[in-house]
DNA sequence: TTGTACGCGTTATCAC
DNA sequence: GTGATAACGCGTACAA
């Protein structure tokens, strides 16, 4: 493993020198330049980032948290930023917190012994005070999901209008006991079932209690659960909307065990377009998010907290769409 | 941002010391000690790692390269890799390379810059022999996708068999016709083929190359079209293994849309037992592999040979399972 | 245009 | 048991 001080002997030149060719001083003739890079490319030689990022105190290097890998939606999300890095010339690299406290507070010491430059949270499990705190002291952003409260740079979909959106392309497709499987944890969820009520309360229909199930994970197997539990009702619904797709799959996959067709005794509404959403038959109506957008503008965020430390939070809403299939009925 | 030689002022101390009680060096006085702990607990003083990368000239954290995220099962791998490290005090960070040389040899560049102390790839696009050659200078392994050909440690299941015995139990089931979508490209892909091959060899059945696809990408969309042209044939297959789950319910779904039930007209074997082999209807029978200790195995290899970087090269196979579901008869 | 010399924050090797 | 001090590899004032 060659060094620059190897190099500059090499071609007779100080490191300095060496340093200069390789960071594009323009500073230094062509001559020598070609000398130097003649001698890299002998000997390859590739600076050591350890001492650069001593020197630099950087590392041009930012992390992604990700609650789960295996998110279908969140790993486009991912694709947007490692676009956008390029651009930039950081390096991505991604951690799995698993919803885990402390091994999201373990991600996050990263941050403060500088071994990256920066974070982004797609979601977490902090408190928002804790957030807040960790934002102003080093680059963090949070993004498509985040935390009520916290004070940061987010970038994100407008979910309460688009838990109305979904909700209200139930009723125009005629249905009227429209139930939510939601989530009271996740603040994208609460918002999106604050979008159901508002909708539910336009078209005069008067809500009722046990439409709403509120304590269920974001899993297929939920889905199941929640959707046998709304089936037990005296009035069954004849339209459930998840806030997952693969909660959405579930309920589709009950509904038919029971001899229901989705689409046709019950409509289905899920969340996120994955592609789980696709697959299933009947393929299920979904709000889709601007995936590559909201990494790209994420990145972005991030890289301008990184340049300006002292900037405000802001927050970015981006537009989404509905994406209707075969589990709801046209109007 | 505090620095070693800030606590050690303020403990009245060298930074020796310092660094001597945060190594837990058994040669500092208890009194000491507590003195300078105390000092660093009250100004909040983190290692900076730079500088101690620099000095010890290692990162302790190692890259995964991941092909794609959003893989049900590679995810499940990495967990097993996570748990693994912990216990070894390494840091895991996950990059992907979406099959794409460029980026994947622009992360193994961290490994020649030193950004990483090691990596584990989870299937490469690379010629074995650069493989080979990287595998000589830096600590790298394989992990249940792997190179023909490359020379370097590597974890997996014995796909020849697995392939054999997916095929072995639609035979029971008293199928006879039975056709494989599967990718040439792909090494443990070829290896099931010869599986595929081989177990109807035995059975005496003779070769129909029209029942071997072979250029089809892993994804239900690919599995769609591979079904419909397989079904185009004037005698059409009565059972069809795919490589890959998503390949599976893409052609239970055409299967399906041309009005035959997977499991009765046909049979459906898939591969890797992820989530959407468990949650379309009719449920696939698949191929499990033992994810959890594969990322575990994996680790230990990569850890083994950066402690001893002039061991040998080894592979370590780990058992499969078949699972059966609802797609496949019972004999 | 080029070279010298220092410092980044840490650990390790000496002395004491 | 503790303290100076020299590395680690690099970037950059400053001098030439």
């Amino acid at each position: 493993m060659p060094t620059i001080k190897e190099v500059a002997k090499a071609a007779g030149v100080s490191v300095a020198t060496v340093s200069r060719v390789l960071n594009h001083d323009k500073n230094v003739s062509e001559k020598t330049r070609e000398r130097v890079m003649e001698v890299v490319r002998q000997v390859g030689y590739t600076p050591n980032v350890l001492g650069r990022n001593l020197r630099k105190k950087t590392t041009d290097r930012v992390l992604v948290l990700i609650p789960s890998l295996s998110n279908q939606f969140l790993s486009g999300v991912i694709r947007g930023m490692e676009m956008q890095a390029k651009t930039r010339n950081l390096q991505v690299m991604i951690s799995a917190t698993h919803n885990d406290v402390s091994a999201e507070r373990s991600c996050l010491e990263l941050l403060h012994n500088r071994s990256v430059d920066g974070m982004i949270l797609l979601g977490s499990v902090l408190p928002p005070e804790e957030l807040t705190q960790l934002a102003r002291e080093y680059p963090l952003v949070m993004c498509s999901e985040w935390t009520e409260g916290a004070d940061l740079p987010v970038v994100g979909i407008d979910n309460e209008q688009a838990g109305y959106d979904a909700v209200k392309s139930l009723l125009e497709g005629g249905r009227r006991r429209i139930a939510m499987i939601s989530n009271r944890e996740v603040y994208s969820a609460r918002l999106r079932t604050k979008g159901y009520l508002r909708a539910l309360q336009e078209a005069g229909i008067p809500f009722c209690p046990e439409y709403l199930v509120e304590h269920y994970e974001y899993t297929y197997r939920a889905g199941i659960l929640a959707c046998r539990k709304l089936l037990k009702l005296p009035q069954p619904p004849d339209a459930i909307f998840a806030v997952s797709d693969e909660l959405a799959a579930g309920v589709c996959k009950e509904l038919m065990e029971q001899g229901m067709l989705p689409g046709r005794e019950v409509d289905v509404f899920g969340f996120d377009n994955t592609t789980i959403s696709k697959v299933v038959t009947p393929s299920i109506s979904t709000v889709s998010q601007p995936r590559k957008k909201l990494g790209e503008t994420a990145l972005d965020l991030l890289a301008n907290r990184m340049e300006h430390p002292e900037s405000v939070g802001e927050a970015v809403i981006l537009p989404h769409e509905l994406v209707l299939r075969d589990s709801t009925r046209k109007k």
